[in-house]
DNA sequence: CCTACCGATCGGTAGG
DNA sequence: CCTACCGATCGGTAGG
């Protein structure tokens, strides 16, 4: 039957939906906004700029659909480490735990690249720097807060605002990394060992304000 | 005499030196590295793009100097709020004026433009990053640190690594503001009163760690 | 679908 | 000093 074609016979490889936005995506990532060419988008999806341009009419649409896409495929990434939190019995190993899983989440090249990105096209594109801190920055902070409340209605935590408590946990853990990684493009890598001993001074200093005494 | 011509006679009103880098600051920051035009700055500096070219013979090296001018510029700017803190007698209010400095100095807009420009150039420019990071950074929170050894040689604190107790104060009352005013090009603005809460929560929880009991 | 092209921008130079 | 220009790049289009 002709429309039993093997797949790897169908059409002739061109990439569409998805696989268009993730080539559009590395693309951006690799080179920034303004050194990532429609040419080279097309090129990478195998398709022709025709093709391209009857998807997204612009290359500003192709920019505010290729973040919309990350966000939309990083959003419950968060859930299942904080919900492995809310059960804990050990308070601080399972903040060791999810200051170790915030590292390996934000500081991997991709996230940092796409947050340059994102920081650099700002203020031409405010519409999607608002919707990528509310839909990703904010949520995970919220979801957070919410199992710091869990674990503070379950005695293990004393916390008078949990997103006060979200924030400072998430900082202490991160900040400093993230500010060096961001500031140099990832040159200046952190060993494992700083990292290690960072979180371990992290979750000191949050549980001396926040343990239950 | 001749060379005695009164100042707003002399030569036709060009800038140079100084002048021609705070004309080209003002570019770079308005408009990010690739939006800078050298029309523009020669432009604003009021000189022929030959003047300019004959000063910084490439956009490149422009930007460097422009870069390098900025951190020259702001090298010693925490030195005078540090040596107050080291003297003080109250410990809480000290920190509590300090996070408030970092505030106004960090989240003001041309140095969160200074940060999301060599940030965006970093892959580029590795060096005036890494010199950035370096001799504005790094050095502030040397500082910092040496300011809290003091402070613990007071007995005022009870610290056992400066260098941790410095990030982790920096990070707590900074990270959070700096983070969402970066990503948003400054759109989502704290108010005077978020900023103080923050304040207050940032020192509490630092002294939770390190006050003298 | 594909290629060739337009129109605009901009770093850098002095050809014309 | 200044203006006009070159050469290259690139978003977007179908003119030619």
């Amino acid at each position: 039957m002709s429309t039993a074609a093997p797949p790897t016979r169908g059409r002739p490889g061109g990439s569409r939906g998805t696989d268009l936005l993730a080539a559009a995506r590395d693309v951006f990532l690799a080179h920034q906004y303004a050194g990532a060419t429609m040419d080279a988008v097309a090129a990478r999806a195998r398709i022709s700029k025709q093709t391209l341009y009857r998807q997204y009419p612009s290359k500003d649409e192709l920019y505010a659909a290729v973040v919309r896409d990350w966000v939309d495929r990083g959003r419950d990434a968060m859930s299942p480490h904080l919900q492995k939190l809310t059960v804990t019995t050990d308070i601080r190993n399972g903040l060791l735990e999810l200051a170790r899983t915030l590292h390996a989440g934000v500081l991997s090249d991709p996230v940092l690249r796409m947050r340059t990105l994102i920081t650099a096209e700002a203020e031409r594109f405010p519409d999607v720097a608002a919707d990528y801190v509310r839909r990703s920055w904010d949520r995970n902070q919220t979801l957070l807060a919410d199992a710091l409340e869990h674990l503070s209605e379950r005695r293990l935590l004393r916390i008078e605002s949990s997103q006060m408590a979200a924030e400072q946990f998430t900082w202490l853990a991160l900040a400093a990394p993230l500010n060096r990684l961001t500031l140099t493009a990832g040159a200046a890598r952190y060993t494992p060992d700083e990292l290690e001993t960072l979180v371990q001074e992290a979750v000191t200093t949050f549980l001396g304000r926040y343990e239950m005494p």
